[in-house]
DNA sequence: ACGTTGAATGTTAACGCTCACAATTTCTGT
DNA sequence: ACAGAAATTGTGAGCGTTAACATTCAACGT
């Protein structure tokens, strides 16, 4: 027997061998494969027989080899544990398949300059045809901003950014509506229980709420700052618990508002006839909270998607067709953790 | 002008310009990118100050082509908005980058044979050279058992299935352990809310809780069954705050005792002093639920994580040394939700 | 000094597909 | 019935990499 076996070996079929059964030429597979027209009704049923007979699967690295296309894009994403992301990363993939693409992820454990730069470099080794960031941190959007990269970038998160392609969360107008609500219901100022201070979300919520309370003519008391855990919003609690004069708190997140009422419950502080909370997010616990949690509803999976959609179009080549910003506004859930203030 | 365009086009390098310019084929130039032997060190520094200069990323279509090695694994994830799931994706990807391995994840809405068939076949036909499936329903486990895959498919879930390789958690020990808590403390049976009944999760945590009643010789009420979401437990815990007689709830997971926990308060029943409480899986809120939740504590990361190398084994083609189904045990958490019985 | 070895490098041929173009067939209208 | 157009099919040449083999070159022992 010679180098070339003879007969039955096990490979997988290529086009060629489906061309061969089918009694055509290669290219004419190939244009069955792609919807290409000019194929004879007829000859594309044999070519589609032949397919199924010998189960043919095209080879997705010889055509993104030709096509300089690979049906894929890359995410990368953050703390992609936390509902937000993860509901994000669900969005951005159910757009990007039924878009016909892959998602390739990436998930960061930190957002500096250097991780970022380098998920996308290795996204973009690997081929893929654009990038969503998930960049809820400063440091990650400047990040992603100064990027020098061949394939189209866009991120999601929040921020003014306008280097990049964005879509964002008016973070900053659904911190206002929150904030706004509480002095509506009469309570003289609002604390706030804010997230990481180098996170965007923290601080345009932050300031929301900051220039809503002074365009009130309200006092703008002393922020806490929690790290968005449960943990720290308890930590946070324990402390407002201790103060007297707290009638309103607003949170920058669920878990936050989740801890912070554990602390309000245990150090005996009524909620909402002592103290109205409110939180950010609506992640689909907060309606079972005790009591029920008013908060800032904003849709992640949108968020993802619109991202994807914002992608598609850089990669569309119309790049400067549609608006390269795209802002999302959050809405306020009415629940029975916010009450009028009592008189004691 | 012809069709051959002159000079300063701005095309990617490829793996010839590299090699043009240090002056070696471009044979020498795969041999130091691949890590080859034989290479003169002044050569290897030759070519590489070469790379830097051009900026050359090699190509990974190409070279998937001829090695018929993607470096991608996919994932086929199910409801990857929820905790658990979310923090096994991220745990196969941590683990998976650290290997060298790309991740392709596609997202499921609905779990059926078909569904998990055509992900599987998507990801297949991409090119990837193993799979993890995230298996939670019964349908989803048998669908991978019968899957016609040319690729490795490891899942990760409950059951005891042997035919495809996997790694789960000891829900049927860790329902038990919670119950058996539970009936040490003095209470003369446990009530049970249960999780969707088409999931393995839930059959179970039922089983384990069932079993353990019945070796006690404790009765075994009837359960009420929930979609793992507050909402149902709080739908459940309505019911069960009506029953005078239960004095202990086993929830099948955390979010649903968060519901249970509304409904009781709701109801005017204190947990632990009339009611105890035990949920699965200890979500990163749970110790701060009002009163902290006892709850059965799984590490969704370690099981991503060895999902992920147990799907390396298989790849390495040491497939029938490794053990092929790993198990995890999960362990009991205790904190306040949970209290001795007060005779009224 | 010289064949022999092994290290270092080069050459050629795939990998499986699509693209550009050539060749062939099948319709048109008159 | 026949030129010309249109539809249909085939041919050859890459895409950028690695694998297999061929070649060159320095070093060694006798």
């Amino acid at each position: 027997m010679g180098t070339e076996s003879a007969g039955t070996e096990q490979r997988q079929p290529v086009m060629a061998d489906v061309a061969k059964l089918a009694g055509v030429s290669h290219q004419t597979v190939s244009r069955v494969l792609n919807g290409a027209p000019h194929v004879r009704p007829d000859t594309r049923e044999r070519v589609l027989a032949a397919i199924r007979e010998l189960d043919y699967r095209p080879n997705s690295a010889a055509r993104a080899l030709v096509t300089r296309r690979s049906q894929t894009l890359g995410v990368v994403s953050f703390e992609s544990t936390l509902y937000g992301p993860a509901s994000m990363l669900d969005g951005i993939e159910q757009a990007a398949r039924s878009a016909g693409y892959f998602v390739s992820v990436t998930s960061l454990r930190s957002l500096d300059g250097r991780s970022v730069q380098e998920a996308v470099d290795r996204l973009r080794d690997r081929g893929v045809e654009g990038v969503v960031v998930i960049a809820p941190q400063t440091s990650a959007v400047s990040a992603v901003a100064r990027l020098s990269s061949s394939v189209p970038v866009v991120a999601v998160g929040s921020g003014n950014q306008t280097q990049v392609p964005m879509v964002s969360v008016g973070n900053r107008f659904g911190a206002g509506q929150a904030t706004g609500h509480l002095l509506d219901l009469g309570h003289r100022t609002v604390h706030h229980v804010a997230g990481p201070a180098n996170w965007l979300e923290s601080q345009d919520r932050e300031e929301g709420w900051r220039s809503t309370l002074q365009a009130a003519g309200a006092p703008v008391p002393e922020v806490e700052r929690g790290d968005w855990s449960a943990r720290s919003g308890y930590q946070a609690g324990l402390r407002i618990a201790g103060l007297p004069d707290v009638t309103a708190v607003f949170c920058a997140n669920d878990h936050m508002a989740l801890g912070l009422l554990r602390a309000l419950n245990e150090g005996g502080r009524a909620v909402p006839e002592e103290i109205s909370v409110v939180g950010f997010d609506d992640i689909p616990e907060a309606a079972y909270f005790i009591p029920p949690l008013t908060t800032v509803r904003q849709d992640f999976g949108e968020l993802g998607r619109r991202a994807l959609e914002l992608l598609l179009g850089e990669l569309e080549g119309d790049a400067r067709s549609a608006p390269s910003h795209v802002r999302i506004q959050p809405e306020l859930v009415l629940r029975r953790s916010v009450g009028p203030v009592v008189r004691r």
